[in-house]
DNA sequence: GTCACTTTGTTGCATATGCAACATGTAGGA
DNA sequence: TCCTACATGTTGCATATGCAACAAAGTGAC
């Protein structure tokens, strides 16, 4: 990537206004919905969004897959997926099975139990989550999804059911 | 784990699929550029984005202001501003000094100190906005904004210096 | 093989956090 | 006045987190 004369030049860039503005709804907006929907799943007894998250990813696999390989997707460290899943292990809800190739690590899988929490949890998620975002219609959050993933360069996955 | 009464009375709500990808794209994306901006942060030495959003209300206040009308703009919760001055008063950016008007709390000022550094963090805090932030142009920044305000149902707030 | 280097994942320790209980002060009415 | 309710902040404790150091296995050059 290729520096422009204007970095050169100026040192400090400040972010033009419209550029203020993004930022700050952005950090706004999106603790408000997270919130919303975490309190939603702790009200129903569920844990954290990031357990679903990691049930989900594992799911989506679809096999056995390296904590390593979980992390990029989970956008998260490999000590703070460690420690997560210590805890979900704990609770009989994922399995850390020997890995033949590679006697370094292991893979992850999601346990009966793990499959059965993440789908108890969506039936909480959806609706917090629809709840959340229903001021906006469908056609303006497909405007804001396109422009938030040109924003951060990210391609869309999943993160439920469908239907 | 207790059920929804929601739950039990209408079918669960699904989000729609442009609400699922307006949802996943704000979680990612805006964990991504808060992620780039307290990096810089630390990586300069200095502490992380609440304790300038804190010098920086304080500031925007211009005069000693209440916990409680810290929090709301903040968006925390009591306690964790409780322990957040703590820590900031420790290091001699804010006082807590006494409030006539009600004993049971007290007014919060920044010192010279605390001002200093709110500037001093500006000077990185901008251009690690601006590098987070630059794959969009200023209109589409505008329409960002415009559709996740409308989306929180909140209204703008400004972050740092001008120009 | 052997050496240095990388990759993968975990852990000890200090600090930060969430929750519920608490202390203290205010407000409003009988 | 006294009593109850509420508002404002703080804190004890258990748990979670960040960081840097670590262990162990793989990789590649020689």
């Amino acid at each position: 990537m290729r520096l422009q004369q204007s970095q050169l030049k100026t040192p400090t860039r400040i972010p033009s206004d419209p550029l203020q503005r993004a930022w700050v709804a952005l950090g706004r907006v999106s603790q408000g919905v997270q919130c919303h929907v975490e309190n939603a799943l702790k009200e129903a007894g569920f844990p954290e969004l990031s357990w679903y998250t990691v049930l989900w990813e594992l799911e989506r696999a679809g096999k056995p897959i390296r904590p390593k390989d979980l992390a990029i997707p989970l956008f998260i460290l490999p000590y703070q997926l460690s420690r997560l899943v210590d805890r979900m292990e704990t609770e009989g809800l994922v399995k850390r099975i020997q890995c033949k190739e590679d006697k370094r690590g292991h893979m992850l899988e999601p346990t009966a139990k793990g499959f059965t929490l993440r789908k108890a949890m969506w039936a909480v998620y959806a609706p917090a989550m629809d709840e959340a975002m229903n001021r906006i219609d469908d056609k303006e959050a497909l405007k804001l999804a396109e422009l938030l993933n040109k924003l951060g360069g990210i391609e869309h996955v999943d993160c439920g059911d469908k239907g």
